[in-house]
DNA sequence: AAGACAATACCAACCAGTCGGTATGTCAAT
DNA sequence: ATTGACATACCGACTGGTTGGTATTGTCTT
């Protein structure tokens, strides 16, 4: 009698209120930045009220910060997951690596958006925490194709060339291509960016 | 007697409050993005009131279009005028405007930040009007090396790329390289993109 | 019973934008 | 060379609504 269904589906079951809203936080700051997405927004799109933003984050940084720190791991998993890393040739796995954030971009805009590195554009200057966040974010998204680059590079020296540093191109690829892209409203530059990565690492490689 | 010195050193000559508030939201834009800078903070910073702001601009978003309209054209002039043109070879002067942009980075963080990548970032799905003056930002800027670009590929060409394209590689090396700037709070990643783009360059055209 | 979790009401500060008014400059007719 | 009509540039108090954050109370789970 308790009418339980609507109340369920009104309501998000208990314990869930931090998971929804830094699920809401990924949607509404990649659409509108950190700045315009407003905490009473954020908790509206949560299905979840004011009370419990601020039982679970101690401020609107506090959110940032929590949803940057998912970022990363969400991000990680995925890649870790990937089949792209099953190819025996570390060379194949970087042009697989590649040929995955490719099809990431057939996505609608807003959802290939890279959450850190759009919003360490807007916060690098007011919020070292969340700074460092994107930061770390960065680093470990480079960490992904660094090993492989690694490999390739033990198999194939380049004079002048480090994991690290060509590891950190792949991350400029990517986040360059997304502002041309937001630009353009159209993912092609992006796919472009990629092309152009596909194209260095190839001359780079001998390949 | 009349204290004109003091009077004119506290408030700003008459028809110089537009230039002025652009000039504060350049500087405040860059550092604290479009959304987290507010109308009273540019005001205060241009020392100028709210009632000269709205006189020259209808609306916040008005200021942010006529702010990304003068960084094409402040931009535009200083790399037009820039020797590094003066090369008689076109691939020299490619690697002229690397070096230039190398020597920009040299700036504290926010005074290179592009005021366009940065914006768009924030307001692609907000606003369509300053979206639409950051495209026509960033393409101005692909502009200058195309010209470059296309004489370049002439000479040499290079199967599968174009100018187009390669000059828009330059954006995307140079908005990338700036993300990770900021991420790392050091300008060191945005020289390294520009080092390999140069790499790319050199292995594209054969030098 | 106790603590974790969440709902509601509330606040001072701040937000973009408005509006009636004034200062300054322009130009044509006197 | 004055005058006066008109336009441009600017001023700053004001408004309705929103902001991030708090205080208090209630309700689940163990």
């Amino acid at each position: 009698m308790k009418d339980g269904q609507s109340q369920a589906t009104r309501r998000a079951p208990r314990g869930s209120a931090r998971a929804r809203l830094i699920a809401a936080a990924r949607d509404l700051v990649r659409r509108k930045g950190f700045a315009a997405t407003s905490v009473d927004e954020l908790c509206a799109a949560a299905g979840v009220t004011k009370g419990a933003f601020f039982h679970h984050f101690a401020s609107k940084e506090g959110l940032g910060v929590a949803l940057i720190e998912d970022w990363t791991e969400t991000t990680g998993a995925m890649f870790a997951a990937h089949p792209y890393n099953a190819a025996a040739d570390p060379f194949d796995r970087l042009i697989a690596y590649i040929e995955l954030r490719r099809t990431l971009l057939s996505m609608p805009l807003p959802e290939f958006t890279c959450v850190a590195g759009t919003t360490v554009q807007e916060v690098f200057d007011t919020s070292a925490a969340m700074r460092e966040a994107a930061r770390n974010s960065l680093a470990s998204g480079a960490g992904h194709v660094r090993a492989h680059l690694e490999a390739a590079l033990a198999a194939h020296p380049v004079p002048g060339v480090t994991a690290e540093s060509l590891a950190r191109q792949f991350q400029v690829a990517v986040q360059g291509g997304i502002i041309l892209a937001k630009a353009e409203n159209d993912a092609r530059p992006a796919r472009e960016a990629l092309d152009h990565l596909e194209r260095y690492l190839r001359l780079l490689f001998g390949r």
